[in-house]
DNA sequence: GTCTATAAACGGATAGAC
DNA sequence: GTCTATCCGTTTATAGAC
């Protein structure tokens, strides 16, 4: 570990190809600017190359927003989404998503944030790719809602609209969560889970 | 009312200055869009003209930006923040906030939800102003967490996360609401007052 | 108050040297 | 794999006629 490894080592982590650094920088950039405020120069800056350089590592830049989506959700598949589905009890099965979907935004530099409003900036093609995946974990916390009303452990509240709420919860946290402010990511892993958790059950 | 006016109608009102329609329809693409996303060559299509006439109207892109903000917080005070303060109750006034916010967010293009996502395009000076007076809102409902708090009624929350994801299911429907899927508005502001105070109110 | 025309800067992307 | 140089479309903004 060099000394220009550790300096650098604040922005990334080590061991990261190139490409790896690249990609996790845009996407750090993306969730602070957002991907039609973040330029290619900026992203060039930000990993110390010239814009020309980036060009080697990628084919465009909606092409990397894709990738990055792409590479969020098969992160979020795998570490949330297949955990889940192996959960039999719903109650348990909803905390668990929040859980560990938070956790991720803190473990992955806060990509699976971007799938919600950056997803637009995509051809409609591709749109519907991500969108489609994306769906089918809406479609996962909807099933668990109606577990949930079936045994009667369910608030009165509409199921669609909530399964957005508590989406938004936590792609909300990549928003107005910054390092410096007085809030520990474990405190904020248990505070969003409990909050959902407190809106959606019945008290029995 | 002409034929005209009619069509124009549907995104804007009757009885608009030009300077209003070209501030509300800017609002408007931006919720849906972004700030970076939306160019000036977008909004003078919109509003039908060309992006020099416009000019005559704005001084700037940014500017135009501060005007809209200061125009949804002074929305969000007139129409929000003074008439929850003469409420004495918190739970009652909580409810409140919650249900006058989600209503004017559809009464008023959804432009007080511009505040939270486009704030950071603004110039550092300029953020601190819409800031501080973002910060009198949050304090607003942490003063009344606080005293539900003080009664017993709050449940084992943290205030300022929790006033953090009460704001997000607020501003967070300008992102997935569209007036097309099967939600009404007004089932939409009954479920986000419900799903929040079933999230804070203690059961007794 | 709105237009045509245009300046000036920026942004995404490529060519070709090393 | 990265650089310098450059192309070219887009964007913000202005000048000046009507």
């Amino acid at each position: 570990m060099t000394i220009a490894d550790t300096a650098k080592s604040k922005a990334t982590q080590e061991g990261q190809t190139r490409n790896e650094e690249i990609f996790q920088t845009a996407a750090e950039l993306m969730v602070q600017r957002g991907y039609a405020g973040t330029s290619m120069g900026d992203l060039a800056k930000a990993v110390g190359m010239t814009k020309a350089g980036l060009y080697h590592h990628i084919s465009s830049k909606q092409d990397m927003l894709l990738q990055i989506l792409l590479h969020a959700m098969e992160e979020l598949e795998s570490t949330v989404i297949e955990p889940a589905k192996r959960i039999a009890d719903p109650e348990e099965r909803l905390r668990e998503m929040i859980r560990l979907h938070v956790r991720g935004l803190f473990d992955h530099g806060l990509e699976t944030a971007l799938l919600f409003p950056e997803r637009r900036h995509l051809e409609p093609a591709q749109q519907q790719v991500v969108g489609q995946r994306i769906q089918s974990y809406r479609g996962l916390i909807r099933e668990t809602l109606r577990e949930l009303a079936d045994e009667g452990k369910l608030q009165d509240l509409d199921i669609n609209i909530t399964s957005s709420h508590i989406l938004q919860t936590i792609a909300g946290i990549a928003r107005w969560y910054r390092k410096d402010a007085g809030v520990t990511e474990a405190q904020l892993v248990e505070q969003t889970v409990n909050f959902n958790l407190f809106a959606i059950l019945k008290v029995s």
